[in-house]
DNA sequence: AATTATGTTGCGGT
DNA sequence: AACCGCAACATAAT
């Protein structure tokens, strides 16, 4: 599922398609993909979005002229978004492989988005785990505050996050997948990070010395900005509006790249698991 | 053919 | 509180 390079991805297709076309109807396949909502479609109907907006992994849209409710979007591990209309189709999130042909609304469609003009806006999810809900203002701010800085930020403050490491007892690589302490990491690019910044994801996080929470930091930031640049990553299933593929796969250096040299040394890349997930290191490289 | 893996995260138990 | 394991679910690969 997409981490913030891919979720970044899609909001940023889906503003320059989606804004300001009324919504006609709204069908829900299933219920649980809107958190069993009922009056998910009613909510909808006749409104248009006005502006999408993301936090760590979640997207939050906006409304024309409504102040009090938002659309909020979690694709989790499979979700995605395509947006039809009478050029074709375009997608964006991760599931539905990428170049299958889509028949939309298809079997892993759970809501689709009829807007008046004949276009519409499909949330598929393979597995489930995801959803599109309405939620209230406080909500929103309640959700927004339970996440830690983005290591893109302008503003991300290195110091308060060298400090809170030094609090942590857990692997390095389970400190950075905590959403409430750094928003936006996932498995594919803390595995990145932490080799680019030579740290071995097994590592106590009280025992990451300052200097290398300074790359590890810096790491993060610069290889997510380069995601975001090029679409993303597509390791299996993900797919931009377009259903195409998300070009940082190209970059990757250690994820999925167990039993290969590695990039830097030669030494096999390992694959072991770590905070329950598949976790990919260079043992000489990582420290 | 059963087991294991999968870009996530929230819950329940220690 | 911090940490860990597992469950939510569908599918593909060993």
């Amino acid at each position: 599922m997409p981490e913030l390079p891919e979720v970044e991805t899609v909001r940023l297709q889906l503003l320059h398609r989606i804004l300001n076309r009324r919504i006609k109807r709204v069908e829900v396949f299933k219920p649980k993909s809107v958190a069993d909502n009922n009056q998910f479609a009613k909510t909808l109907i006749g409104k248009s979005f006005s502006h999408i907006d993301r936090i760590g992994k979640l997207l939050i849209f906006h409304l024309v002229k409504e102040k009090k409710i938002f659309l909020l979007a979690h694709l989790k591990m499979t979700g995605q978004f395509f947006f039809h209309d009478l050029t074709g189709i375009s997608g964006g999130g991760h599931t539905a492989t990428p170049n299958d042909t889509l028949k939309l609304p298809g079997k892993h469609t759970r809501v689709a988005f009829y807007f008046t003009d004949g276009s519409s806006l499909y949330f598929n999810d393979l597995r489930g785990f995801g959803y599109v809900k309405i939620a209230t203002a406080k909500e929103v701010a309640g959700a927004k505050a339970r996440f830690g800085q983005e290591p893109i930020a302008d503003d991300f403050d290195t110091e308060l996050f060298t400090l809170t490491l030094k609090r942590k007892r857990a692997p390095i690589k389970a400190v950075l997948l905590d959403q409430t302490f750094v928003a936006g990491l996932g498995n594919i690019y803390v595995d990145e990070t932490l080799f680019v910044a030579g740290v071995r994801p097994t590592r106590q996080a009280n025992k990451v010395t300052e200097k290398e929470a300074c790359a590890i930091a810096q790491a993060s930031s610069e290889i997510m900005k380069k995601a975001i640049t090029v679409g993303g990553t597509t390791f299996q299933h993900f797919a931009d509006t377009k259903g195409a593929r998300g070009n940082y796969t190209n970059y990757l250096q250690v994820f999925g790249k167990q039993n290969t040299p590695c990039p830097r040394c030669q030494t096999l890349i390992k694959k072991i698991r770590v905070a329950g997930r598949g976790t990919h290191f260079c043992p000489t490289c990582q420290k």
